[in-house]
DNA sequence: GTTTTAAACGAACGAACGTTCAGATATTCT
DNA sequence: AGAATATCTGAACGTTCGTTCGTTTAAAAC
């Protein structure tokens, strides 16, 4: 046998991306094999080597695209200049971005050590590019008598770990609803950086 | 050759561990072969069996311990009947407990996975334990008026995030000392749940 | 000084690993 | 219809995995 019916790039490619995502947020990188990724996809392990070099390269893939597409989210937002809206627009995105997100959130966090040196590089720079933004959003309020943040820097650093702390207890059917939960963050949000 | 000079059961045991600890924070519990940690103490694979049963033992053990002491380091602190003062005990005693044992803090929260269905379960407990002692200072404060949380639950958490984050970027000889940071995060934790 | 025991070696087990590749077949192109 | 191409199989490569075990030796007990 060999290629079956209705084999198309176009359909076993997202799949093989989409089985190693589910699997590697479940049991991580390194206790994933090729051979259960293309079990998921319905295929054998060699057939996934159309669609990557090699297993570093998928993993870095997936969190290459996640981290391309939070920077977009956050380029969509727009700045008016007011660095409370500003800020608020910031934290509520930032929570329904990682909420729709939870296997890649996971996988970016969780599997940075499992990247080549210059793949790790890579994706540091991008999220080094992200948290650069806050923090300048944390400045200009600074700057307008907004804010009072002694040390910037490591408040966008908390106010970062606070927001994407969300995903470890959210739970979609809960007793509140994602937006209760970005009003209540908010809420939390502008009294940490508050005067 | 078998058993070489001065090997006793006091000193491998806790090299063992120790080379686990290390490992297991570097690679990840998955990455990480039984003939890596046995070339990391000096000995040969099958002599790490006379100190655990298996893998996950190895790794359990070390989970149970950080946990263990995290909630001795907590039952330590007196309560003094003052919410903003407990407060801010718990919040410096979580940050230096964290700080001094980094690779113990990221084995706790990432190979929570890798562990056996039983052993997540005892874990999970008692993480579930120390937060409840966090809520409970929360929820007296509100009680006293000192603080305004609308969600206790959801206070707990993310005071737990941000506190937890500093283990993320914080870097002894960097330019702001462990005490420093305690401060400034004392400022946040405060405003966070204040009025 | 002899016996017992604790601790480690070193080889071996079957299974699984990532990756390669010749061959087979469905689809697409001409 | 026939040629070319894209896609997948299935077997195989050498390596490593966690774990077991008979054997060996140093240390402890007597």
């Amino acid at each position: 046998m060999a290629r079956t019916q209705g084999s198309h790039s176009d359909i076993t490619g997202p799949r093989v991306r989409t089985a190693a995502l589910r699997l590697f947020a479940q049991h991580g990188y390194a206790a994933v094999s090729m051979r259960q990724i293309a079990r998921e996809v319905g295929v054998q392990a060699g057939a996934l080597y159309n669609y990557t070099p090699d297993k570093q390269s998928l993993l870095f893939g997936l969190m290459k695209q996640h981290m391309d597409e939070l920077l977009a989210a956050r380029a969509e937002l727009s700045a008016t200049g007011d660095a409370v809206t500003d800020l608020e627009a910031f934290t509520r995105m930032h929570i329904r971005f990682h909420r729709a997100r939870p296997e890649e959130v996971f996988i970016a966090y969780m599997e940075l050590r499992n990247l080549t040196a210059e793949n790790f590089d890579a994706i540091e720079t991008l999220r080094r590019t992200y948290e650069d933004q806050l923090e300048a959003i944390l400045r200009a309020g600074v700057a307008s008598g907004d804010f009072a943040v002694g040390d910037p820097k490591i408040a966008t650093m908390a106010v970062i770990a606070m927001l994407t702390g969300v995903n470890t207890w959210f739970r979609e059917g809960g007793r509140l609803s994602l937006d209760e939960v970005g009003q209540i963050y908010w809420d939390m949000v502008r009294k940490t950086v508050g005067r």
